[in-house]
DNA sequence: GAGTGGTCTAGACCACTGA
DNA sequence: CAGTGGTCTAGACCACTCA
């Protein structure tokens, strides 16, 4: 037992950063690389406490967080196991499209239609809270799960916040996952809608006439500005949103 | 001050539900009531460990959740505020359609299409995890916003966990403001689709010709038992979900 | 019964805000 | 500066699960 609990020497109480989250990030390490497999007994609180030397109450907080968000499942009395899945899925979770695909066991190829400097419509301008006639920059890609079509990006990234966007090479990473690299968004937001696709997107996303598209839309602030608005389109017949998830973590309101 | 603060006569500590669940009940009320006002400024932590007699850690708790719930903010140094509004919307929370209706200044109607016994066809037994033909409610409603229909509901609801639903009178309120009177939720699916509406849901909702339809599925769990499927079905043009939130509460993966 | 997680206490130190 | 929330400790009691 001591092998595993020994190698917890990443976390320090000089960090800056409150140790009950280093033990959150640590253990959610061993989950995401496999280590430690679903169903997986995770360390009673009492183990971690004499092997980490911290206080109960900061192993409880770190692991009844990692409980609320789907990592792990806790058992009073029987102990804690990585969950069989995150539970929270799509509908809440930004997530990186190439991923999505290959994780459902897919191959992923991006296509950039076009990445390019425009000015802010006002519309655009609106919504991402700039100044009239503000440059942007602009991307559209699509993006296609063993070749099919699966989802129609249209995004607009904020050139102050974001300058080097405009020179990545898009068919090599997806924007999502550069971004997400660049900085830590504070706030988003998200709308679901459905929609009667135009005569381009039927084409790009190869769907049949009078096909409905589910269209999401999300605004991502760091800092109170916007750094990108999306317009994610899909084609419903290929695609759906899905959450599972505990309901003692929410208000029923 | 203290008038603000020595009416917490509902806390009890003999009670079986933990002390800062009820700190959490006892304020979130008075936001909903309106007693605390939005931008309200909160007691500070302190002030409630002298009102309540409890340790400072409990009320933290119960603060820290109520601003992970989004109902207020929390400021370092300054003090805990009324939030503006729940940060979470209806993407992730289960709400009343009358509700949602009335709380954006509408008036809500129900008409009720159906109230029936049937039994389960193959495909609602799998979803729902029951035995081959067993007995079910079946609910069919539409509700309208001013007079204009918004959403179509379509219910199945277990009659072992909920005996009475069949007895109910759905033009007085409505299927979940009945249900969640009756049962907590444990766990809950959502799936969020975009589809062409047949015939009939076009003239129930009174969508012209070719317009899709935000197609949002639930089953609802209590004690590993589906309590109820329900498919809500909205024009896609006059509906769209919608969540805004700050990203440090939710995993990014 | 031994082991587990859920809750709670009464202190403590710190970083942050505003005056 | 006094007030605030963020974190942490070292104990404690309890309810639950499984043998």
């Amino acid at each position: 037992m001591t092998t595993m609990l020994d190698n917890f020497d990443d976390i320090s109480k000089a960090s800056p950063e409150p140790i009950y989250r280093q033990i959150k990030r640590s253990i959610q390490k061993r989950i995401d690389s496999g280590e430690w497999h679903i169903g997986y007994k995770l360390p009673s609180e009492n183990d971690l406490v004499t092997a980490l030397e911290v206080s109960r109450m900061t192993i409880h907080r770190a692991l009844r967080e990692l409980n609320q968000e789907g990592l792990i499942e806790r058992v009073h009395g029987l102990g804690s196991f990585v969950a069989e899945r995150p539970r929270h899925a799509s509908l809440i979770a930004l997530q990186d499209i190439a991923l999505e695909i290959e994780a459902a066991g897919g191959s992923h190829r991006s296509r950039v239609l076009s990445l390019e400097s425009v000015y802010a419509s006002p519309a655009v301008t609106e919504l991402m809270q700039l100044d009239e006639n503000a440059p942007l920059f602009r991307l559209r890609a699509v993006h296609y799960q063993d070749e099919l079509p699966l989802q129609l990006e249209s995004r607009y990234v904020n050139p102050e916040a974001m300058p080097d966007f405009i020179r990545q090479d898009f068919t090599r990473t997806t924007a999502t996952a550069y971004l997400l690299g660049q900085f830590k968004p504070d706030e988003m937001e998200h709308r679901v809608r459905a929609v009667l696709p135009d005569q381009q997107t039927c084409e790009l996303l190869q769907i049949s006439d009078g096909q409905p598209c589910l269209q999401l839309t999300r605004r991502t602030w760091t800092r109170d500005r916007v750094v990108t608005y999306v317009t994610l389109t899909y084609p419903g017949d290929r695609y759906e949103l899905s959450a599972r998830y505990a309901t003692d973590e929410y208000q029923l309101r």
